[in-house]
DNA sequence: TCTGGGGTCCTAGGACCC
DNA sequence: TCTGGGGTCCTAGGACCC
């Protein structure tokens, strides 16, 4: 019996969901976003493959997608809904002999003995079919970075193998934004040093990557050429680092006493947050992206760490001090830290002289 | 056609300390 | 006399992912 990393994935899944509760929607295009309002400053969660096929994606401006697509159905986001829906799926998972990771709503991570791992992918889906009425895609890897890469060439509802052996054949001449990791500006930078495809990246040279990407993130890049990943399939639950609430306004504010309140109210959810996790902040950051389009965010270490909504509220609004005012305002947004006490060991006794 | 919300991790530079 | 070598803490920014 050999160790495998499956990967499985959700296709279009809110859009999926959405149909389920509501059949008629069925081979239309239903594009999810925001409010539903396809006027509002909002973008697009998830689009249907119907809509997909008109150029309505992901990230996508709503504004725009209803131009595209004046007579698509557009639906606001339903969380709690999702949030049922994915539970659904992960209990599915559980049910066998695995290791499941939830990597977000619509997608995890199994690990999974087994000497096929293709036929136990096949059953992964028919279960989940059966008590979801979901169709998912499985990739399989020998780790979790090919797992990962592997679900797209199986898309929609099908299953692809991604290992060592056809890591090359299939991966090597693609572009470096193929990689798990590696978005438009790395691959822009890579293009730079010359480095175009897959496998340019891994054959470059380590130490001229480590001097442009700094000493982890230069040698990890071309780990991920060569389809390097962690092995280890963890169901240990996530401890969140920081809770935050953001807000982009359909009206511009342009008045610091509008700015204020509207840091106070996000403060006050965010407390809320703090509060449920049960641990205290011990950081407050707060974002503010300026007309017409840049966001610029200041950061504060609390005095002492606290759960309390006013504490809180009056961090922010100090922090909110130390921008310079002046530009309107279409976003604001209030984070809290929490401390990562938990894994950091005290330090040595000093060797100072 | 103006560009969401919620997260994580890495890098770099300055302040400060021994 | 002051030059220098580390080390930590804090903050800002960038990039990526779902």
């Amino acid at each position: 019996m050999a160790d495998w990393v499956l990967h499985v994935d959700l296709d279009q899944f809110i859009a999926a969901v959405e149909v389920l509760r509501d059949p008629s929607l069925r081979g239309r295009p239903v594009v999810v976003g925001g409010n539903g309002d396809p006027t509002e400053r909002a973008v697009v969660a998830t689009a249907s493959y119907e809509a997909r096929e008109f150029g309505v994606r992901s990230g996508l401006p709503l504004r725009t997608a209803f131009k595209k697509l004046p007579d698509a159905v557009y639906l606001p986001v339903d969380h709690a809904l999702y949030e049922a829906a994915s539970a659904d799926v992960m209990a599915v998972l559980r049910s066998f002999p695995v290791v499941v990771e939830v990597m977000g709503w619509d997608e995890a991570f199994v690990g999974v003995s087994t000497d096929d791992p293709v036929e136990f992918a096949r059953s992964l889906q028919a279960a989940v079919l059966s008590a979801t009425s979901l169709h998912c895609s499985v990739g399989i890897g020998d780790n979790k970075l090919r797992a990962k890469i592997a679900t797209e060439f199986g898309k929609p509802a099908g299953v692809f193998r991604l290992t060592r052996e056809n890591w090359a054949e299939v991966m090597g001449h693609r572009p470096t934004s193929a990689l798990w990791g590696i978005g438009a500006k790395t691959e822009r930078k890579l293009a730079e040093l010359g480095l175009v495809t897959v496998t340019d990246l891994a054959t470059a040279s380590v130490d001229a990557l480590a001097a442009r990407f700094g000493p982890r993130m230069g040698p990890y890049f071309r780990g991920v050429a060569q389809g390097a990943g962690d092995t280890v399939v963890s169901a240990t639950p996530w401890v969140v680092k920081s809770r935050s609430h953001e807000k982009t306004f359909q009206q511009d504010l342009a008045s610091l006493d509008d700015i204020r309140r509207e840091v106070v109210a996000l403060a006050h959810q965010v407390a809320a947050d703090v509060v449920a996790e049960g641990r205290p902040a011990v950081r407050v950051g707060v974002k503010v992206r300026f007309v017409p389009f840049f966001t610029k965010v200041r950061l504060m270490k609390l005095p002492a760490p606290t759960s309390s909504a006013e504490e809180l509220a009056a961090a922010a609004l100090v922090v909110l001090d130390r921008f310079e005012h002046g530009r309107a305002v279409r976003l604001l947004g209030v984070r809290a830290e929490f401390s990562d006490e938990d894994v950091e060991p005290k330090p040595s006794p000093s060797t100072y002289q």
